[in-house]
DNA sequence: ACATTTATCAATAATAATTATTATTTAAGT
DNA sequence: ACTTAAATAATAATTATTATTGATAAATGT
C-alpha cells in the first residue's frame, strides 16, 4: 500500500455512515466508487476511477461514476481539482495541502503546508462564507523539467 | 470602468512587449483577446471572452481565443481557474487572492489575503519548483445562500 | 418476511467543451 | 518591399460531461 492509500483511515462502514448522514443511500456502487477514488492513483480522473471500479464491478457505468463524484463533491468527501490537462481530477485526501502541477510533464506533487485557518483566519467570518472544500493549485515547472 | 478593469494598468503596447519578450508575435487578435479577458467580466469563460472580442473584431474565431488563452496561461499573463460549473474560467488579475466559489449560486468572490510567499515560504526552493501561476479556490456557501 | 415507496442504477442519447487540421494571411526581421 | 515562420479562420473531429429513461434495488412501515 502506497503512502497515499495509507491516508484512507476510514473503513467501508464509516464512509457508508457519512454518506447516510448526508442524506444519501450507501449503495454498493457508491462505496466501490469511493474506494476506486483512493486506489486508482493519487489524483485520478473520472475515467481512471471508472477503470478501477470496473475491476470490482464489471457492470458499473461511467455515468454512475460521474454522478457519485458529484455527490461526494457536494458532501465534501472529495476535492475537485482543476482540469489542468483537459479533464477534471479528484483528490479524496482532504487534509490541507497545495498541488504543485508541472506545466511541462503534468506531474502533480503534494505540498504540505500550514492549515487553511492559518492562511485566512477570517475566511468563514468575512461575508459569512461557509467553507466546504478548497483547491489550492500552484503551477510551474518541477525539478526535472526546469 | 469597474474596479476590476481599473486593475488593468498595462497599455496595449506594454502587453504587446510582454508577449514579444516571451517569444510570441503580438498580433492584433492576440491583443484583442487580452483586452476582452479584462472586459468580458470578472472571471470569464472562453465563450464570454470570445463574445466580447467579437465586438472589436467580428471575424475572430473561437479557436483563436482558445489558442491565445493557452499561450497567456503558459507565459503567465492569466490564471486558469477550475471548471467549477462545466467550463474553464480565466482571471487576468495576477495578484494573490483566493476565489470564494458558492456551490449553490455559483457566484465567485475575490478574497484578498497574504502573499503566496508568506503562505509557502519555501515553495520555490523545495524540490526546485518554479512557480508560474497559482489558483486557490475555496468552495462553500456564500452569505446569501446559507 | 413482505409489500410499498422512492431513490439509484446502467445504458444510451444528447450536448457542450476542447483540440486538431488545413489553407490562407500576417507580423517582424532582412 | 520581400521572405519566412508563425498565427489565423473555418471547419471537422474528438473528448468530456450531462440528461433521459426504464429497470432495479434499497429503505421503511406493516
Amino acid at each position: 500500500m502506497n503512502p497515499h492509500e495509507l491516508a484512507m483511515i476510514s473503513s467501508r462502514e464509516e464512509i457508508a455512515e457519512t454518506i447516510r448522514k448526508a442524506g444519501y443511500r450507501a449503495t454498493s456502487q457508491r462505496i466501490i466508487v469511493y474506494e476506486a477514488l483512493w486506489k486508482a492513483g493519487s489524483h485520478p480522473t473520472v475515467s481512471e476511477i471508472h477503470d478501477y471500479a470496473l475491476k470490482t464491478d464489471p457492470t458499473i457505468s461511467l455515468a454512475t461514476v460521474y454522478k457519485n463524484l458529484q455527490i461526494f463533491s457536494e458532501i465534501g468527501l472529495v476535492r475537485e481539482m482543476g482540469a489542468y490537462d483537459g479533464s477534471t481530477h479528484y483528490d479524496p485526501d482532504l487534509g490541507f495541502h497545495i498541488h504543485l502541477i508541472c506545466n511541462k510533464c503534468g506531474k502533480v506533487e503534494d505540498f504540505d503546508c500550514v492549515s487553511l485557518e492559518e492562511i485566512a483566519p477570517n475566511l468563514s467570518q468575512r461575508a459569512g462564507f461557509e467553507v466546504q472544500s478548497h483547491n489550492f493549485e500552484v503551477r510551474g515547472l518541477c525539478s526535472s523539467c526546469h
